[in-house]
DNA sequence: ATGAAAGCGCTAACAG
DNA sequence: CTGTTAGCGCTTTCAT
């Protein structure tokens, strides 16, 4: 036996289980056991243990103690924006599944950068159980490197078969060609559509829709965007001169700078052009006119990718991706083309 | 010495330093050594190391690492809402600075309940070393608490003397006064204040500045409202019952959704009634009228937040808080009062 | 029902 | 410059 040696860092004052067990004359196995309510402790004991936590204000090490069970109980999200409040109700829902299942969450923020996505997937993939990638912007490739090494990571809104990971992620496609047969009866056979990130899935399930929407009578032009205020009030001229009578835009936030930026220009929504979204944001209803969008179903869509991430977490195995309908809501910004 | 047992929990994958030591033929000290680059390794094992780290994909438990360092390498940041763009302006901040000194950022959202932020704050305690509050809605008393405690907390928009914790807000008070001159320079003699959360440090400056103005010769009223858009929509017919010719909202939100309600109910914004906000958040660009609203240097509370808790994590002084100065932005919204 | 003790994987004295 | 080894604080087998 070696003899001790004096100790390589300071008191740091903070209680230990060693402690709480000399003050209440137990084993530390004991106290463990009462805290975790695993095993079977007396009451008397149980209830001195827990006086004496009380009294000394113990907390366990959380390092030690992912240490010796062999996980962390922490799960990562990873989104391109954290702003965004489409994404933040998903993480809502997440959370409370999470804390549930006594897990906590952390959160980054990508900025739509696949690469800044890799990179946080390797920096936070030592830090968590398991992770969910809200609208991921990686590569295929890159993706299915993830799914092969067996990682217990899941997808929203990003649907790529063959990758091998879980998936949910709400039916894009249906919704927009909804509303292209919203704006068709209306009258519509002209539209311009200011897109979303290049990188997106989401992106390229909406245009794919305005393009299917072609077959239906509906001419498309495209033009780029990023989802952002800035960018789409920026488009806005481009948007005028493809001369289409209504624009779909990527999303609400795109659609409410558009309409802004239109007034400006002296052309009303919806009697000279009319404008779409797509999320239902809350501000969609306090701007004039209110916004014809696709209410997205984030509830359904977060508590889902935790059930998935959770199931993971249990078996390797990777379930077929859940599809979740989003629902077509008709407001103000859309009329008969009066041009 | 005893015997090893069987191991108690199934492989579990994941490579190991010793194995890592094994491969390389060297000891796990040289392998923690080249890794921390800590210590003294020749340019030979060196290399050796790092191929084989490579090789493997070896990744250190952070667990164990963090029991042995004796830190977590986390801080905490908990704040009203997550999906306040303001928030996270000084979120990403904070983050930047982290990260360079090697931290990650565990974030929660309170919803700007008192109880639920003490909750998080105890919740989230164990798992960083150190927690930032966001316009913290806890009480005068149970800050102190934590004061007293010693814990490594600061405090972001909310100042109390006496708490002793280390606090950075920007000042509200001035650039708030400064819009009441600005009003008041227009020719405007009343106007209705909509609040923000009642338990608010900012709303409680901000009011006080409004009260202030009266000197000066702006009568106020005050109109109880929240922040969101929601509320802000609901309260504009008490607004308009004042009878004041010019309307100073919390944020910027409200102040959008007060804009919008305004125009439903014929009443045109600057020419009827001005309107201003607070906060500058990219959307103010983006209505019409563009809105006159105070822009906080949110990049500056962010770093200094960070500094501030780098600072406590060292020594266990509290420092003297630090004010930071917004200035007001002139916009549209406001102009004579024309009714 | 309870205690003793063996790790979990890593870092940092300490000895060479 | 490198290896040995003692913990970090907790959980859990094993023995009682």
């Amino acid at each position: 036996m070696a003899e001790a040696r004096s100790p390589r860092r300071k008191p740091a004052s903070p209680v230990t289980i060693n402690e709480v067990a000399h003050a209440a004359g137990v084993s530390t196995a004991t106290v463990s056991r009462v805290l975790t309510r695993s095993g079977t402790v007396s009451a008397s004991l149980s209830a001195r243990v827990t006086a004496v936590v009380a009294e000394l204000g113990y907390t366990p090490n959380v390092a030690a103690r992912s240490l010796s069970l062999g996980h962390l109980g922490n799960v990562g999200i990873l989104m391109p924006s954290m702003t965004n409040p489409y994404f933040y109700d998903v993480v809502e829902q997440v959370g409370i599944g999470a804390s549930a299942a006594g897990f906590r969450l952390l959160l980054a923020d990508t900025g739509g950068d696949p690469h800044r996505e890799e990179q946080a997937v390797a920096d936070l993939r030592p830090q968590v159980d398991g992770l969910i990638l809200l609208s991921s912007r990686i590569s295929n490739a890159g993706l299915r490197r993830l799914g092969d090494k067996g990682e217990p990571i899941v997808l929203v809104n990003r649907l790529e078969s063959g990758v091998g990971l879980p998936a949910i992620a709400v039916d894009n496609f249906t919704p927009t060609l909804d509303l292209c047969g919203h704006l068709l009866e209306l009258g519509h056979t002209e539209v311009a559509y200011l897109s979303g990130p290049s990188l997106s899935w989401q992106d390229r399930e909406r245009w794919r829709a305005v393009e299917t929407a072609r077959r239906l009578g509906l001419a498309a032009t495209r033009i780029e965007g990023d989802g952002s205020l800035e960018t789409a009030a920026d488009a806005v001229e481009d948007l005028l001169a493809t001369g289409a009578s209504a624009i779909v835009c990527f999303n609400d936030l795109s659609a409410v700078s558009v309409m802004t930026r239109l007034g400006d220009l002296g052309v009303r929504v919806p009697d000279d052009i009319s404008v779409t979204g797509f999320d239902d944001i809350p501000l969609t209803r306090h701007v004039r006119p209110a916004l014809t969008t696709v209410r997205s179903p984030t509830s359904v869509v977060g508590s889902g990718a935790w059930k998935l991430l959770q199931a993971r977490l249990h078996s390797p195995e990777t379930p077929e991706p859940v599809i979740v309908t989003a629902d077509l809501v008709i407001r103000d910004s859309t009329s008969t083309p009066g041009r």
